[in-house]
DNA sequence: AGCACGCCGACT
DNA sequence: GTCGGCGTGCTC
């Protein structure tokens, strides 16, 4: 039984729209070839397509037409990975060909080629001038890939010919994954592979007395004792006069270690260079016990059910290190680890200090790599030789057969939602499915947990390992013995409320209080650096009271209207009421209804005329538009080339800038406002994310809070540092509306360029869905609009939406995905806007 | 995705 | 009378 012969294999074809399975026949040249997961070429009606086999068979009842080719031996995907996308394609009603195809890295159907081999003999009678170069070429060079063709015959249609020539019978086609040609950019590394002292002792023993090699080496080994981190060779070549042959004579020794890092730029290359320790560092008692419970799991059986572990740590308090340490421990144990990150660009130190410590082991995906380079790691991993992986959510498919830990850093960050492009899928409940299937260990890291993730985790028991002291590295003096590292705790910093009602009445119509300004001078007196933070989500529609704040609620809805143009409205994004925006304030008849122009340049406008001959830099979305530009920006202000760096969200997360003492934040309200259920939650992230953003440095820090609403709960806990107030606020207030996790919701999106069209397919749909919820005996749901979305137009099409809400919405939708073809579904979406 | 089949409006 | 619009269905 167990041997039966596999003739059939199920397959899942590159076209989007045909996400279901067919089954073709493994001819028997391809018996033993065909197996989970291989990429094959396919025909399917008239053409050809790429597809992955998801099983093979001993039966099929359809199966006509056979595999034509595979294009390598190695699969694409593991067997958990198409378990996974099984598992996603029902979580997520996307189609599992959508799914599996996003798990490639991209370009890689773009990676294959055809490879002609010339089959006949030389005596080919009558034929083309083409034909007969392409046979030439191919006698004379031997069986060669289409891009190759390409290069030795330009210009020239040898595609038809060889058409002509596969059908003579002369000339064979297969279709082939080529390896790579591009390497990822790697120096070759140098480091001590043993303690300073006995490379001290062995300093007179390493060559013949007086020789020049003996004077080269010990220079080397002297330079590595006062480095103890890996560093370039060519760096020990210039400062000893050595070459290759005396590394490996240290090498050979036991002395030294030598090993490939991956080359990795970032914009605070050279400035930080002491928080990039290669030894693990001492733990505080807090991380110590969050390190157990991880080590622990780790250690647990495969066949162990694992729940996922959350490590609550405020910004600063030295997630990092444990992350580190725990990868150690995975490596050990011959485990593989992936590493997600929201940017990876944004989180050089963290990349850094991987690369420091496992030297030759970690692969990385960022943004910068090529299609190329993208694809080279991906094979590095597939092939176990990369022990460690870290980007951004797709990182997560990267192909691993012994995945042990799977860590995700500032889990709560919207980043790890695909809403782009289909398929979209939230990384951490991918994640989650994954580590299930893997058996992996999955730590979710934060600083202000996702509140969802946060109430499953203390419904189901999974373990919180809290953090809630920052830490500071210091680095001890050189030549001492391990460790080189103390940590001790810093404190969190002071953050000040400032009323902008109360400034107002004092006269003070400045977008600066009193209060920001004089820290500003304080600061700047001090060669210091401050930063001004501006919340730009939801400024333009941001319409309140100067006076006492108030911000007008739909009546129906109770949510927060929001200011549009063309026409000029107050318009609620869930059931689509609109007013006009009222001359005077409802609440106290104030007369400056209106909304609080306030964008970078004019910050940076008005800092400029009060502090003139101050250093000013603008980080936002126009000054960063030039590819590199916001690394300049941020090189240039971690040079301390300016005082004050002026930014929106960008600069909320991941640098560490130890000049900075003052953060003040321009108006906290903006984005309370934005007509989305986690509108608090984002504003308190973000207002807890920035305030850490000061003090990260000996000179502790403070904060300025500039408001209309004082009282909003949002502010008050983000400025006293208390996410667990914050969280049950927001849970009991979840609750009685009716919000996740209260609830699930899906969200139906509808797009196209004329307006009017947007407006009747989606009240044909709501009245469809109305229908299908009295006919259907599912639990139940409840249909929320259509109403346009928030962002009214995006890339000259007009947006509406629908949202379902209910205990499980998607099993009213299952049945009818076909008639919502046109429609982006997105289940338990992150944000309706 | 593509492509065929199929049923209603304006054109040589 | 035909050419062509895109709605619907199919591809192992």
């Amino acid at each position: 039984m167990g041997n039966a012969v596999h003739r059939y294999a199920r397959v899942v074809l590159d076209l989007p729209g045909v996400g279901r399975e067919f089954d073709y026949i493994i001819p028997s040249a391809l018996q033993g070839r065909v197996q989970k997961g291989v990429l094959v070429v396919v025909p399917f009606s008239d053409r050809r397509a790429y597809g992955i086999v998801i099983e093979t068979c001993t039966q099929s009842e359809y199966a006509q037409r056979m595999i034509e080719s595979v294009l390598d031996d190695r699969p694409v995907v593991t067997p958990s990975q198409i378990e996974l996308a099984r598992i996603l394609s029902e979580n997520t009603l996307s189609p599992l060909g959508a799914i599996l195809f996003s798990m490639l890295p991209p370009g890689l159907s773009q990676q294959a080629d055809v490879l002609y081999t010339w089959l006949g003999s030389d005596e080919i009678g009558e034929v083309g001038e083409t034909e007969r170069a392409l046979m030439r070429l191919l006698v004379r060079r031997g069986p060669l890939r289409g891009r190759q063709i390409d290069a030795a015959l330009p210009h020239r249609d040898w595609r038809t010919a060889a058409r002509r020539l596969i059908r003579r019978g002369l000339l064979r086609a297969e279709p082939v994954l080529p390896p790579s040609s591009v390497r990822p950019k790697v120096v070759r590394t140098a480091q001590l592979a043993c303690s300073p002292e006995e490379a001290q002792a062995q300093l007179p023993h390493l060559g013949r007395p007086g020789s020049v090699a003996l004077i080269r080496r010990q220079a080397m080994l002297r330079f590595l004792i006062q480095e103890p981190w890996p560093l370039d060779v060519t760096w020990l070549y210039a400062v000893s006069g050595g070459n290759r042959a005396d590394l490996d004579y240290l090498a050979e020794m036991g002395l030294i270690r030598l090993s490939e890092t991956e080359v990795w730029r970032d914009p605070l290359e050279g400035i930080a260079a002491v928080d990039e320790p290669t030894a693990p560092l001492n733990l505080t008692s807090d991380q110590q016990r969050a390190l157990e419970v991880i080590l622990e799991c780790l250690h647990l059986s495969e066949e162990a059910t694992k729940k996922p572990i959350l490590l609550f740590g405020v910004t600063g308090s030295g997630k990092t290190e444990i992350y580190l340490q725990s990868v150690a421990e995975a490596l050990v144990q011959g485990k593989q680890a992936l590493v997600l990150v929201p940017e990876i660009a944004l989180t050089p130190q963290l990349v850094r200090r991987f690369l420091a410590r496992f030297p030759g082991q970690v692969g990385l995906i960022h943004s910068r790599l090529s299609a190329g380079e993208r694809y080279d790691t991906w094979r590095r991993a597939r092939d176990g030789r990369l022990g460690v992986v870290i980007g951004p959510r797709s990182a997560l498919f990267t192909p691993m057969e012994r995945l042990g830990l799977i860590i995700l850093d500032e889990a709560h960050e919207p980043s790890y939602y695909q809403s782009e492009t289909p398929p979209y899928y939230h990384a951490v409940q991918a994640a989650m499915e994954y580590a299930r299937l893997t058996s992996s260990v999955l730590v979710l890291g934060s600083a202000t947990p996702d509140i969802v993730q946060y109430y499953r985790a203390q419904k189901e028991g999974w373990p919180v390992l809290r953090l809630p002291e920052r830490v500071q590295t210091v680095l001890a003096p050189k030549g001492q013995e391990s460790p080189n590292v103390t940590v001790k705790p810093a404190p969190l910093p002071q953050v000040k409320i400032v009323d902008m009602r109360q400034e107002l009445k004092a006269g003070n119509r400045s977008i600066f209080s009193r209060a920001l300004l004089e820290n500003l001078e304080q600061v700047i007196q001090a060669g210091q650096q401050a930063i001004l933070y501006l919340n730009r989500l939801g400024a333009s529609t941001y319409v309140f009271c100067r006076e006492c704040g108030y911000v007008l609620k739909c009546p129906r809805c109770e949510i927060p209207l929001t200011y549009h143009l063309d026409p000029a409205e107050l318009i609620c994004h869930r059931c689509n009421y609109r007013r006009l925006v009222p001359n005077t304030c409802p609440q106290c008849g104030g007369r400056e209804f209106r909304h609080y122009g306030l964008g970078t340049e004019r910050v940076e406008q008005e800092l400029g005329r009060t502090f003139p001959g101050i250093r000013i830099l603008r980080l936002d979305s126009s000054t960063s538009r030039v590819k590199g530009a916001v690394d300049l920006i941020l090189t240039h202000f971690a040079h301390h080339q300016a005082d004050v760096l002026i930014g929106t969200q960008m600069l909320a997360k991941g640098l560490d800038l130890p000049l900075v003492t003052l953060v003040g934040i321009v108006l906290a309200d903006v984005g309370l406002t934005l007509p989305d259920f986690r509108a608090a939650e984002r504003a308190f992230q973000l207002l807890t994310q920035v305030a850490g953003r000061a003090g990260r440095g000996p000179w502790g820090g403070r904060v300025i809070l500039q408001t209309f609403q004082p009282e909003h709960y949002a502010i008050r806990y983000a400025a006293h540092h208390d996410y667990e107030g914050f969280l049950h606020h927001e849970l009991e207030l979840r609750r009685t509306i009716g919000y996740p996790p209260f609830a699930r919701l899906v969200r139906l999106e509808f797009r196209h360029k004329d307006r009017r069209t947007v407006e009747q397919e989606s009240e044909r749909m709501a009245e469809h869905i109305r229908r299908w919820i009295s006919e259907s005996d599912q639990p139940r749901c409840e249909v929320i609009g259509p109403a346009p979305c928030f962002y009214t137009r995006l890339e000259g099409r007009y947006r509406w939406q629908i949202v379902l809400r209910g205990e499980d919405p998607t099993l009213l939708l299952r049945p009818h995905l076909s008639e919502l073809k046109d429609w982006r579904v997105e289940v338990d979406p992150p944000s309706l806007l």
